[in-house]
Order: structure tokens, then C-alpha cells, then sequence
DNA sequence: AATACCGGTTACAAAAAGGATACCGGTACA
DNA sequence: TGTACCGGTATCCTTTTTGTAACCGGTATT
């Protein structure tokens, strides 16, 4: 009767809801991620060719790697050749974000659309 | 043959996904989008309501209320009462976000078990 | 007239994120 | 011995995001 307000799901189930989603948001999130994990797409890279090709300085570059590879999502190898090399590739585990990923893709798509529609 | 990279996709559809997932993480991004729409989930509420409960500062929550406006999550409801009162609603077209969400949900969830069980 | 509540806004401070530059240790090569 | 490339770090600075506090116009209550 004197609730305070009417929650089809209970607060628990709620904040455990969005600390999940959070979750998510922490490791795709940010500028550069989704960049980084694009471009591994198309094959493993090198420190240097990922600083190139997304045009990102060293440090960041560096940061956002330590991250991605923390959370499983990127594998990084350390080759023996001439000036010592080190390789940056998606793993399997990647794999597991592509329905994230693809939902994330269509209602941007869709969404983009409605908005330029509107105005 | 001298291909600098072999992208399975071609650059331009990867930049366009990018783009496309980039918009919906700029929607729903950011420490508060998603705590407001999960409260609105519970039904409307008022300007100061959505402030205690998220505890959250007037200033932000105006910001962040009248960003998820714009992209048509949320409506706006000028009440004609006594001190005049504004009321906030989740729109029907939020419901689009849901597969979003769901997905982002789960791969959060069993990512937390993850690191967890890792750790 | 004084006070209080409502939905905000303004001006300012603090913190977080991102960026520029220089540099390091290691190896190769001229 | 000097130069160049590699992966990466250290230092400093700018920009963006978030937070704090006071305040405004409007209406109702005392």
C-alpha cells in the first residue's frame, strides 16, 4: 500500500542488473577499445602498427592493451626476432562479446537512422 | 600480394560497425545513463525523486536527463500541479534497447565469473 | 512578509581521461 | 662508434567529465 515505488523487479535484482551491464560498459567502453579490438579483426599486430594504424600514442596504446589482455580479450606474444617483436591478437574468449557486439551494431544502425530522420 | 593487412571485413564496413557500436555506447555510456533508465524501469518519477534515489546533483541530472530526451528514451511531463511538478518516463522506443541490454547483461555476468574464477 | 518546496541553472572546484614529448634498454647494421 | 628501429615508460599538460554550493522564479503555506 504504502510502497514508495512500484518496481516490476525487485531493487536487488536491479542493481545486480546494472552492476553487470557496468561491467560490460568498463571493458568496451572508453575511446579506444572497440577500435582496438576492430583492427585485431582483421589479424594480429604489432605495438608499433597498432600505434600507427590508430593513431594512438604509445602510452594510451600501452594502457588500453594491459586492460584488454587483462580481461582475456587480446593475447600478447612476445616474439625472438632481430629487434624483439611483440604480437597483439584477439583469443577465443573475444569471440564470446560478438552478441554484445552485433546488438550494439544494429540499434546504433537503426538508431543513427531515427535520429537523422527526426531531424 | 602487398596488401599492408589482411582485414576479413573491408576497412569502410569496419569503420561503419565501429561507428554504429560507438553511437549506442555514447547513448547508454557514462556513469549515469543506465542507473536512470533501470530506476525509470520501476515507472515515472519526478525531477527530485530521480535525485534522491540516484543520488545524483541536479546538474548532472538535468544534463543526463535531457541527453536521454533527445535520443527518445525518456519523456518529459510538465504536470500542472500545485508547485508545479515534472514527470519522467521511460518511452515505448526504450524498448528497443532491450536486446541491447539483455546481451550486455549476460556476457557482464558470466565475464564477472570469469575474472573471478581467475583470480 | 517570511518560509518552504519544486525544477532547474550558474559559477566554480576536483578528478578522471586523454594526449605530446622525450627518453630508456636492447639489438642490428653501416 | 653513430644511427636506427623495436616495445614501452616517465613526465608533464590539456580536455572532458563529474561534483559542490549557492541561487532563481514560481507557487503555496504560515
Amino acid at each position: 500500500m504504502n510502497k514508495k515505488y512500484s518496481c516490476k523487479l525487485d531493487p536487488e535484482t536491479c542493481s545486480k542488473t546494472r552492476m553487470a551491464i557496468q561491467d560490460t560498459l568498463d571493458v568496451v567502453g572508453g575511446k579506444w577499445k572497440l577500435v582496438l579490438l576492430s583492427i585485431l579483426r582483421g589479424g594480429k599486430r604489432r605495438f608499433k602498427e597498432l600505434s600507427r594504424e590508430a593513431d594512438i600514442s604509445p602510452r594510451i596504446l600501452s594502457k588500453e592493451l594491459q586492460e584488454l589482455e587483462m580481461n582475456g580479450l587480446v593475447s600478447r606474444t612476445v616474439c625472438d626476432t632481430k629487434p624483439v617483436t611483440v604480437e597483439y591478437a584477439l583469443t577465443t574468449y573475444s569471440e564470446t562479446l560478438s552478441d554484445v557486439l552485433i546488438s550494439m551494431q544494429k540499434w546504433g544502425e537503426q538508431h543513427r537512422k531515427k535520429i537523422v530522420a527526426a531531424s
